[in-house]
DNA sequence: AATCAAGTCAACCGCTCAGGA
DNA sequence: ATCCTGAGCGGTTGACTTGAT
């Protein structure tokens, strides 16, 4: 019993979308919003599967979308986000306004991939090509140390309701990179650190949790990028990408509170203020 | 001008997951 | 608890474009 065509695959057109399709399309969803994808097709007069429907309009139609060529801040942001997340691409895209997951995926494949291998980079692993051919065994990468800690979190996460009671309030970076995924809507499945940093620890004894709850390593010569580490950091600074016009880091000091008594900074990696991930910000728009 | 290879990107396919019955 | 359905995701394909020969 296999699982039911999404659609009358006799009675549906494929390939490119004609400039008509379109024009239906988006009349379609001015006029009734985003809904049923499965139904919109008849509902639009469209000889079309609602995965391709939903497809176009994501991809090529909404109205929010910036075409052009990506900037040297939103490559950078791409491999950063890359390196964390892996092949997430619904997940970098919600980090990268206008941008879509289909997008980033093909630019990453057309252009990242050779501009990493031509910094001397392995792009699945964001090592030194030489590093990685050099010790296979150690070739676990940073992202992919990351993806494990995701893992190895969403199984606590979703591990049976009475290991669930048993944790303490705070949701990890990990967990709620995954969280993120599972909808945001979603119950908080509150988990202990500890007990991630525990799992994570037995599986990769060489990761460094901190990456868990903190950015990437910050630019230690970077006097000005110093001072401002003393401070809270903005989102886009914190990924490195200091003096970006998009830089908030004034709104953040001026939000700031600075009754903690700690010297510590308080990062705001990827929006992870205080350690936990503002994850309805990554949504996709 | 013709041919071919490489690059690009829109679209498709198959799979997973959440939610409802 | 199980099954079914719809939505969404990531990998892959293939049509089209561009540049080199």
């Amino acid at each position: 019993m296999g699982r039911s065509p999404c659609c009358e695959k006799a009675h549906t057109n494929k390939g490119a979308w004609t400039k008509e399709e379109d024009d239906r399309l988006i009349s379609y969803i001015r006029a009734h919003g985003e809904g049923c994808w499965r139904s919109l097709p008849k509902a639009a007069g469209l000889l079309r599967c609602g995965k391709s429907c939903r497809l176009r309009w994501i991809n090529y139609l909404r109205p929010d979308l910036k075409r052009g060529n990506f900037t040297e801040e939103e490559d950078e942001l791409i491999i950063k986000l890359h390196s964390l997340l892996g092949n997430k691409w619904s997940l970098i895209a919600g980090r990268l306004p206008g941008r879509t997951d289909n997008e980033i995926k093909n630019y990453w494949n057309t252009h990242i991939r050779r501009k990493l291998l031509n910094r001397g980079i392995d792009p699945a692993t964001h090592r030194p090509l030489n590093e990685v051919s050099h010790s296979q065994s150690q070739s676990r990468t940073l992202h992919l140390q990351n993806q494990e800690a995701v893992t190895i979190a969403v199984a606590a996460s979703t591990s049976t309701p009475t290991a669930t009671k048993t944790l303490p309030t705070t949701i990890s970076f990990a967990s709620s990179i995954k969280q993120e995924q599972y909808h945001h809507h979603h119950h908080h499945q509150e988990m202990n650190t500890n007990m991630v940093k525990g799992l994570v620890l037995e599986r990769c004894p060489d990761l460094n949790l901190e990456l868990t709850i903190s950015p990437p390593r910050v630019q230690e010569h970077d006097e000005q990028f110093r001072n401002r580490e003393r401070n809270n950091l903005c989102f886009v600074c914190s990924l490195g990408l200091q003096n970006s016009k998009d830089c908030t880091c004034d709104e953040i000091v001026g939000n700031s509170s600075s009754g903690n008594g700690s010297t510590a900074p308080a990062y705001d990696f990827l929006g992870l203020k205080g350690g936990v991930w503002d994850y309805k910000g990554l949504e996709m728009k």
